[in-house]
DNA sequence: ATAGTCAATAACTTTCAATTATTCGTTGGG
DNA sequence: CCCAACGAATAATTGAAAGTTATTGACTAT
């Protein structure tokens, strides 16, 4: 099978008119041009160039077959501009499930900023229960996972990348605005926007009331901090909500308190190990750690 | 830049799945395909593989390089399949002229059969005189030319291919029938169809009454000898032929008879030495002279 | 345990493309 | 007419890429 290389010699060869010419576009020497072109020629059977007088004259086949070959090296040329690519993570395909917590103002922020200098990325963000960040990553479906809650199953590796904190969201001029501290008990006797017993931020929260031997009251039950988010943000009470539910999206009309007891919550990525996990998604994901922890990086996405 | 093999052993892997799988279908070792793929990981910069438990997973990554190198593949094969036709001359262009007196009825017949072998040949038959042959081969719109005279020009060259001789043709029970040889001088008393005096035919002619201080006379003037054939096949009369004018095509109701003076005509063949002769034009060429010149191949064609 | 499968490594060998140095043929001024 | 200039071809050698055999080490299934 003729390479790659003999048919670049000939091409440089026929376009330039001369073995000294190629030689110099090719960036070789004259005699590698000389010895291919016969090699050539030995190789296909046929002369492809007529000497006379000391010159080479492409014959029509040897023509022919220069014309055709420029599409060989266009084909080659781009599969080295996607290796390219897939090397700087501009081209590919993303698919990404988060959390809420995350997934709902912050990553959307990352993944445009992450894109913009990857134009032909190919994307997509699914937000979704931890079981779902599961089950989309052992099925293939997502490369990448964002969780609070650490998920526990063999074949995925987690990854803790940022830490954050439990944070008491209150509509501004709310009576709990006045103490520097929330505690979390005394959200018994306010309107309380809380999450269920069964979801991890539920259990979380209500090991601190069992601790006390207190039970968790609240008016309003919900299963995303997001959704708890909109809702005191429409005066509708105070909420817990981890710190990252808070990044990427201002939101001047909600007063936020640290809570007594502080709970430390930490955002974790998750990848399959039964499948490799794509460039791009590790570059998203070292992304996204350099941006949740570089302080000048958070001040760019708002994070306090 | 990266080669052609090395795409070649990175989708053999990862279709086959195996490194040992993928040697023995590029019937190369293990150990050649295993070094290869760290060679390209190291080239291109990330992993294309995951080694997990001794087995070899690809990214998704290298199934993206994979699949754009099959179009790669593609074009090699067809440039390798163009210069096996082009080695085979079974492809590729064609563009032949000729004289009338072997282009309107035996170059039509070698053509085709020239090109039944050689489906892929799309080609160009010109007729023309001999001006026209040297104006076609100087300018490159054709690449091999055949005329009874030979065409002077410094930039062509022209070679004998076959002899013949010229015949007088006239109609079946003509009174010129029961002569075995035909007086050429005694052509000025019959209806006579010649040549133009320009016409290389008609000094040829001309210069057998001017050598007997006659001058020549006819009733009809025409170009070709096809024309003068068909008018002779018509019964309009006698006319001078070249003997490679009655090949390929029979034509019983005419009767042949040889000249006195014997008058030698010679086919040429003309190529140009301005560009190369195509690789087809040679086999063309040589077809055709192995046509006229084997006893055996000429009774194909009818030629007497 | 053990045989079998597969990838990786080490140490050479082969092959191909490239090098330098030189020769040979053609051509265009002085 | 000769000579310098240019271009192609050849010879001898080097270097890098790709391939070899032999072997090891990790894992799997019986």
């Amino acid at each position: 099978m003729v390479r790659v290389r003999q048919l670049e010699v000939l091409c440089s060869v026929i376009e330039l008119g001369t073995t000294a010419g190629a030689a110099e576009a090719l960036g070789v020497s004259q005699p590698a041009v000389s010895n291919m072109i016969r090699h050539i020629e030995d190789l296909v059977g046929f002369p492809l160039f007529k000497r006379e007088k000391g010159r080479l004259t492409p014959t029509p086949e040897a023509r022919h077959i220069a014309q055709e070959a420029q599409h060989l090296f266009a084909q080659q040329k781009r599969v080295g501009r996607i290796i390219t690519q897939l090397r700087g993570g501009t081209v590919g395909r993303l698919n990404v499930i988060a959390s809420p917590s995350i997934g709902n103002a912050l990553l959307p922020r990352l993944v445009s900023e992450f894109t913009r200098t990857r134009p032909r990325i190919t994307l997509s963000v699914e937000l979704g229960s931890v079981d779902e960040v599961i089950n989309h990553l052992v099925s293939g479906r997502a490369e990448l996972g964002f969780s609070i809650t650490p998920p526990r199953h063999a074949a995925l590796s987690v990854r803790p990348i940022s830490t954050g904190e439990m944070l008491c969201a209150i509509p501004n001029g709310h009576e709990l605005c006045s103490s520097e501290r929330v505690k979390i008990l005394d959200l018994n006797h306010v309107r309380h926007i809380s999450y269920a017993t069964g979801t991890p931020l539920g259990q979380m929260i209500d090991s601190v009331y069992s601790k006390n031997g207190i039970e968790r009251r609240y008016y309003c039950e919900v299963r995303h901090t997001s959704t708890a988010l909109e809702l005191v943000s429409a005066g509708a009470g105070a909420a817990l909500i981890d710190s990252f539910a808070m990044m990427g999206k201002p939101r001047p009309e909600i007063t936020l308190r640290p809570t007594d007891p502080h709970i430390e919550v930490a955002l974790h990525t998750v990848t399959s190990n039964l499948f490799p996990t794509s460039n791009i998604a590790l570059q998203f994901q070292d992304f996204v750690r350099k941006a949740l922890n570089d302080p000048e990086q958070r001040a760019l996405y708002g994070i306090t």
